[in-house]
RNA sequence: GGCGGCAUAGCCAAGUGGUAAGGCAGAGGACUGCAAAUCCUUUAUCCCCAGUUCGAGUCUGGGUGCCGCCUCCA
């Protein structure tokens, strides 16, 4: 079955065609660790993991690379200011590297929680200098970069004809949009740095033939994609916010050198937003993931959420809808727990509507409304039919929450309330509910007797 | 100011020009001593105005509102 994705190139969906017959590279535009991620950044990582499952349900083999950019990020897009990295150790008076290592060990641990299959290459920019310093060598030798004695090197995008191609941005528009350039010896507004000289203080630095500096930021992401998928890649993912300034620079010095058309297909993943406005430290509404799991919510919910809506639409979160998500998910785990297994041949129609949901750009939101029809139908080979749909979405169906010990003093509360059931005496009996609803206990009578789920108030 | 995107029920949302998926919440019912959990049923004419069309949420133009990038952020 053909797939098709938005292509931000072309601003349409195209059909996708692999270099490579049966394997797929993807370069994944990964985070800079200088701080926590927030569950926007987040919602990034479960667009481009859905993107990998959906390739491998179709039989791709699939090489995903994800760069952990640990230098060079500098605090504005005009590459003025400071390096985030350097910023952010000097205010929590560690050293870059215990930064970067303690950031990404928390990256990959939310990765983890929200069921993110662990890109098969992850690597480090700091890990790369060589290669980058090998790039804006190249690109000096062509032509493309220049230096600004006691500043850098700088990419002079006035000489790649295709600037702007991805954002639709014009060199002109932007030399007139630009605000006051406090660097002034650039030759063009958005021209950005490739390297940059590091003062004797700077604590991240390498040699180069330009004398002691660091790399700009985009430089890190064209070495490494290059290095590990190849001059020409199949897919380029990242966040909205990156297609006018660091994918259009990553496309210029990329194919400065090569001289080919580097990436086939841009896909972009939207931004979420929190109460209809946009996330940010300074309002207050800036979540991370631990905040929620802190609230008590399956990171699975936030997953569920995410998938909910299509990864290029902006999604509206709100703690209603995320209630809303938790409970969908929990249902949605019961009742295919409850299916009965069987070895009957599943709905083919339905099988067939989730893969062709799936393959037209990955309409995720879509193909779960075909996973509550399996889960709810109760057909034979339904189970089975919506395991396969999890191997797309990531919900851990199988997923069963492992109830808490009870206390003592609180199975005896359960025994006395047995014991007030079988003598019909329902005030005293409602009344010790109350008390175990209290303490986080919540009972539930049925046919085969009292079942109980306990989680301590305090738990949470 | 420049460039790009969005606007569907209380909430989160899908939607290939032919008369609005799914989930949450709400309402009604079954079950229950009463609940809880579960199951069943049920809830919209798609921001406004004007066009194109036999027919528009879906196309065009104009409004209004919101979001993003250009300034920290996926």
């Amino acid at each position: 079955m053909e797939i098709k994705f938005y292509n931000s190139l072309s601003r349409k969906k195209e059909v996708f065609k692999s270099i490579y017959p049966g394997m797929v590279g993807i370069y994944v535009c990964g985070p800079t660790v200088y701080d926590y991620a927030h569950i926007g950044n987040l919602r990034s990582y479960i667009f481009s993991d859905l993107l990998r499952r959906v390739l491998e349900f179709n039989n791709y083999k699939v090489t995903q690379v994800m760069n952990i950019t640990d230098v060079g990020h500098l605090e504005s897009d005009a590459d003025e200011g400071e390096d985030k990295m350097v910023e952010s150790s000097r205010r929590h008076k560690k050293t870059p590297w215990e930064l970067a290592r303690y950031y990404s060990d928390d990256f990959m641990l939310r990765l983890e929680q929200l069921n993110i299959k662990k890109p098969g290459i992850i690597c480090r920019a700091t890990d790369h200098i060589e290669d980058m310093i090998a790039m804006v060598e190249k690109l000096m030798d062509k032509g493309y970069a220049y230096r600004i004695e006691g500043d850098g090197i700088y990419f002079e995008v006035e000489k790649f004809a295709d600037y702007g191609k991805l954002s639709g941005n014009k060199l002109d528009a932007l030399k007139a949009g630009a605000r006051v350039d406090v660097n002034e010896r650039k030759r063009h507004p958005a021209d950005f740095a490739l390297w940059k000289d590091a003062p004797p203080q700077h604590i991240m630095q390498w040699p180069s033939p330009w004398g002691p500096g660091y790399p700009g930021w985009h430089i890190e992401c064209s070495a490494m994609a290059i290095k590990y998928l190849g001059e020409q890649i199949d897919i380029h993912t990242g966040g909205v916010d990156h297609v006018p300034i660091h994918h259009e620079n990553e496309i210029a010095q990329s194919e400065a050198i090569t001289g080919k058309r580097w990436v086939n297909y841009w896909l972009h993943g939207e931004f979420l937003q929190v109460d209809s406005g946009k996330m940010s430290k300074s309002l207050e509404n800036f979540h991370t993931l631990a905040d929620l799991l802190d609230k008590g919510y399956d990171p699975l919910a936030f997953r569920y959420l995410c998938l909910n809506a299509h990864y290029r639409s902006q999604l509206n979160f709100t703690f209603e809808a995320l209630d809303g998500a938790q409970t969908a998910l929990q249902r949605l785990r019961q009742g295919w727990q409850k299916l009965p297994a069987s070895k009957k041949k599943p709905d083919a129609k339905l099988l067939q509507a989730f893969h062709s949901a799936i393959n037209d750009d990955l309409n995720i939101p879509l193909a779960i409304s075909y996973l509550w029809e399996a889960v709810r139908d109760g057909k034979p080979g339904s189970k089975e039919l919506a395991a396969r749909f999890d191997q797309v979405l990531g919900l851990k169906l199988d997923y069963v929450e492992k109830s808490k010990e009870l206390p003592e003093d609180l199975q005896q509360l359960l025994k006395q309330r047995e014991q007030a059931r079988a003598e019909k005496d329902w005030a005293l009996s409602d009344k010790l509910r109350d008390q175990l609803a209290a303490r986080g206990v919540i009972v539930r009578d049925t046919k085969d007797g009292t079942t109980w789920e306990y989680n301590p108030p305090s738990d949470k």
